[in-house]
DNA sequence: TCTTGACTTGGAGCCAACTCCAGGCATTAT
DNA sequence: ATAATGCCTGGAGTTGGCTCCAAGTCAAGA
């Protein structure tokens, strides 16, 4: 797949598709001879995964540390399931965060229905 | 209040407060004659608001197109109440996303459990 | 009175995360 | 053969959201 085609399935602009890769967020990319990208199925798959963790908010420092320990192979599972764990903690409480301010929310939106209510009342009478 | 009590009191930097009454994310803050800041509840109340909304990921922008609004008074209520839907929209919208992510996560790190269980197990035979 | 310390302002600097661009190469269409 | 298209790279520029700084004012204590 070239990178436009990529950038098309996962609605990532080639350029951040090219970022990604550079700061190795994704590990590198298949090429051509040429030296032009040609996303495998597993590049497809890093992209894919990505843009999933950066959706919810991972940072991408974290993220680079992630794809570095994959990239040194099976003695860094642990410290990648470490690392899963500090990031699942982490997103946790922003949801538990996001749930109160989310209820807050709908209070402070009833209060002004009331209010909107009670001033629509005062010009009609 | 002075603004290193609010600050205090809030975890925001005297910085950052007065950046917030720069841009208009809080109302313009009470004055001593002598034009040093002296919070009043109302405007703690404004910087806790703030500071929650920021916390849930709603946007500097959207938040002063918010004060704005309440700025000019009661005729503004039902926009007021209508850019709170849209952001509690938003809201639920992320929130669901990382939910999804989560169970993700989950499910990842229960691979990684099995994947390092099987690899001891190889060690050991 | 003089110094100290907390406050003021406007503006520059910084960081994360892109986003854009110039200059160049390679494949495809005419 | 040549022009157009799409990709490449390194590096500069942009945006959002702060964060820091210099230079100045003001009130309280020695």
């Amino acid at each position: 797949m070239t990178i436009s085609e990529v950038s098309e399935k996962y609605g990532l602009p080639p350029d951040t598709l090219r970022y990604y890769e550079k700061v190795g967020l994704i590990p590198p990319v298949t090429r051509k001879e040429s030296g032009v990208r040609d996303y495998s199925e597993q590049d497809c798959g890093w992209v894919e995964f990505i843009k999933c963790m950066r959706g919810a908010g991972l940072s991408i420092e974290t993220l680079i540390r992630y794809v570095a320990l994959y990239r040194k192979g099976n003695r860094t599972l642990k410290q990648r399931k470490q690392l899963l764990i500090d990031e699942r903690e982490k997103l946790q409480e922003r949801i538990e965060q996001m749930q109160q301010v989310l209820k807050r929310l709908n209070y402070k939106i009833d209060l002004y229905e009331d209010r909107i209510v009670s001033c629509e009342k005062k010009l009609l009478s």
